[in-house]
DNA sequence: GTAATTTGTTTGGTTGACATACTAATTGAC
DNA sequence: GTCAATTAGTATGTCAACCAAACAAATTAC
């Protein structure tokens, strides 16, 4: 008979290294757990016979180290994708989306739908999310029960600990986890979290193999401006998940759109509403996001010049952010980044001389990740919880009894 | 026959779970760490005799979980602070320091000097640094070993890996981590920390027993203005650790003490030297800090507007910082921290009005830790770093073989 | 072809952790 | 005061995780 069991904490930590690198031999996963390559081959019989690992098939790829490397060749183990799924979902102003994410990290099936955010209540996204989750789940093997669902919203749960606000939506002390429970109770554990927090998981999770102690910075531009912290390869979530608020970064007096209550703040200047508005300020000419890059692209001075004020104040908040952070990488994501290769010479070199000398100077990168960033991201960080040994989310596998 | 041997990972869990908690029953820990009450007596016997755990000997500190709890009582077990010992020290700009913290995390020896930071060499404070670090061990009980001396610097390691910069010191390019190797040769581990960094950590590690997964923001003020971040109980270091050089923070166009290169800076606005030049321009009198605290407790017109004024740019500062990082706690530290009792509601009204509706308003809170801050946080770094099973600092007990 | 090296597996032994059962020490009900 | 109920700590036998040692297998170096 089969049975689902709980992993030993070692298979756990097992198949975080194998993750972590790709794929290992027995010997070099040994090495790397600190056991015997005994103990080792064991652990990986157990992981292979609960549908958790496999050896690798391709032969092709037997270079594993170099050239001169004397010895018996090991066989790679890696980890069989199939053996577990995380559900990550995003409600965004205009659209629902969810994705499933396999054991080995990569996305195994998306489903999205039009959804009109403000105006809707809570409900309908619940709803919306519950068929669309149905819809992805039924891409997956037969049988596959995922170990949970991270939902990305826009917006903070507030300091009374249930209450949830997403002014954006016009979404006001509502119990989104409560409603979210209801609706798939008791199949799996149910999780919320910031959108920008989840487009930094997304773009920065598993970026580099071998990689898993990223220090990055996460910027995403449309009108307003958010952002997500990676510390050390994890999310730096603050009090209640709201770290990374960068919009409000407060740079200068006033801002190209200016807001009594607080003026002077960073996406006042850099926002999709400000940058148009300042180009409409130097050119007379109303313009959207694309046209305004065309205008850039084709050498427009007004839009030249607004790109200049642009790069100004962008690269004072991101000296700024730089200096208390220290990322490693800065990524740019959200419609406005398409305008940022056109500056990025003016910004890096302001970043350069800004920083004192011997400061390590962050790269500045474009978004890899497409429009299911904030599902991916969301879906990342169970998987992320999973392979750390989180019992919410402990991992289990099939063996014979 | 004595030996000393490595601990299993179930110990120094078990070790993490008394220091967190300060004092557990066999079966709370047991609870805690997800064992049955038979092995975790077998734990706790382990420990015992390697002297790295006692029980509690204070019988009137009986009363574990308030009044109604049935049951035979259990007998408090708590972490036999001579187990270990941590070395940490402190360059500063007048000043060397050194501090030994136990195993149960208390401060248990302490030792400085007189040190004429910009003139003098690295070698100098080497050389300084071992006489202090012997002294203090002498302190310590016979045959005391420590597993690792943390110096805090103020400054930063460069870009290279290798050497370090301290622009406060003059100096430049220094490999302090193998002047202090040699020094040691082989004695211990050593690491290098940057100073605002080790304060933070003084000021939060084990601020709360049973707590440990604080979010705080360290600020220390001088002439120049640090800080530290703790994120979830852990020091956000950023890529290199300079993380927190929230001085450059670009709050404004220009600042009371002007900077050509770097204008606008949040320690242009409310560093010593900043503060004091503006009290010098509204009232005509040069003065130190402890003159200027005189005058603002003794309500001179003067002194009451240049505060109001200093409130007005660290109150934007910190909106800034409490958005991007969102701890739960701010922690004045350093000199100007003496003017905050003064301003405090006014900068807390600031906060209160600037956040958004819901999110969590960060307390700000004097320094607890005194001058011995740097060399203490240096010393629970190790400290934490040895409970949480980091293998270079793998806990050791006795044990009779 | 032979030695050296590294991988993977087998075998038997040690020990960490568990389940179970027991004793000890307290609270609460009568 | 006495007796259940409850919780803490310990003893014992079992299981299995891990190790050490030895061996077979597959490669490089000479």
């Amino acid at each position: 008979m089969l049975v689902s069991t709980d992993l030993r904490p070692n298979e756990t930590r097992a198949l975080a290294a194998l993750f972590r690198a790709g794929a290992l031999s027995r010997a070099a996963l040994a090495r790397d757990l600190g056991l015997t390559r005994s103990t080792t081959g064991a652990l990986v019989l157990g992981l292979t016979e609960a549908g958790l690992a496999r050896e690798r098939s391709d032969e092709a790829n037997d270079e594993q180290d170099g050239e001169g490397r004397v010895g018996r060749p090991g066989i790679l183990v890696e980890i069989e994708g199939n053996g577990g799924f995380f559900l990550g979902a995003y409600i965004g102003v205009n659209w629902i989306a969810t994705v499933a994410v396999d054991l080995a990290g990569a996305q195994r099936a998306s489903a999205s739908r039009a959804f009109a955010g403000p105006g809707s209540t809570p409900e309908a996204a619940v709803a919306i999310i519950r068929e669309l989750v149905a819809e992805i789940r039924s891409q997956l093997p037969e049988g596959a029960r995922p170990y949970g669902l991270n939902v990305a919203v826009p917006g903070f749960p507030a300091a009374d600990g249930i209450s949830y606000h997403a002014t954006i939506l016009g979404w006001h002390g509502v119990n989104l986890a409560e409603l979210l429970g209801n609706a798939f109770r008791g199949d799996f554990p149910i999780l919320l979290e910031n959108d920008a927090n989840a487009v930094a998981v997304a773009e920065t999770y598993r970026a580099q193999p071998g990689k898993d102690d990223e220090d990055a910075l996460v910027i995403l531009i449309e009108n307003g401006v958010g952002g997500g912290i990676i510390n050390a390869g994890r999310l730096h979530r603050g009090r209640l998940g709201g770290a990374g608020e960068i919009g409000h970064l407060r740079i200068g007096d006033e801002g190209f759109v200016f807001d009594a209550k607080r003026p002077g703040r960073l996406e006042s200047y850099v926002g999709k509403d400000a940058l148009l508005a300042r180009y409409l300020h130097i050119s007379g000419r109303r313009a959207g996001v694309d046209e305004f890059v065309a205008a850039l692209a084709g050498g427009d001075p007004a839009a030249v010049a607004t790109a200049r004020d642009w790069a100004l104040w962008f690269g004072r908040g991101l000296a700024t952010l730089a200096c208390t952070l220290q990322p490693e990488r800065i990524i740019l994501s959200g419609s406005v980044n398409a305008i940022y290769p056109f500056v990025a010479e003016q910004v890096e070199a302001f970043l350069l001389d800004f920083l004192a000398e011997g400061y390590p100077v962050p790269t500045v990168e474009l978004s890899r990740v497409g429009a299911d960033g904030p599902a991916l991201g969301a879906a990342c960080l169970l998987h992320q919880a999973a392979l750390s040994g989180d019992p919410q989310f402990q991992l289990r596998g099939l063996a014979a009894r």
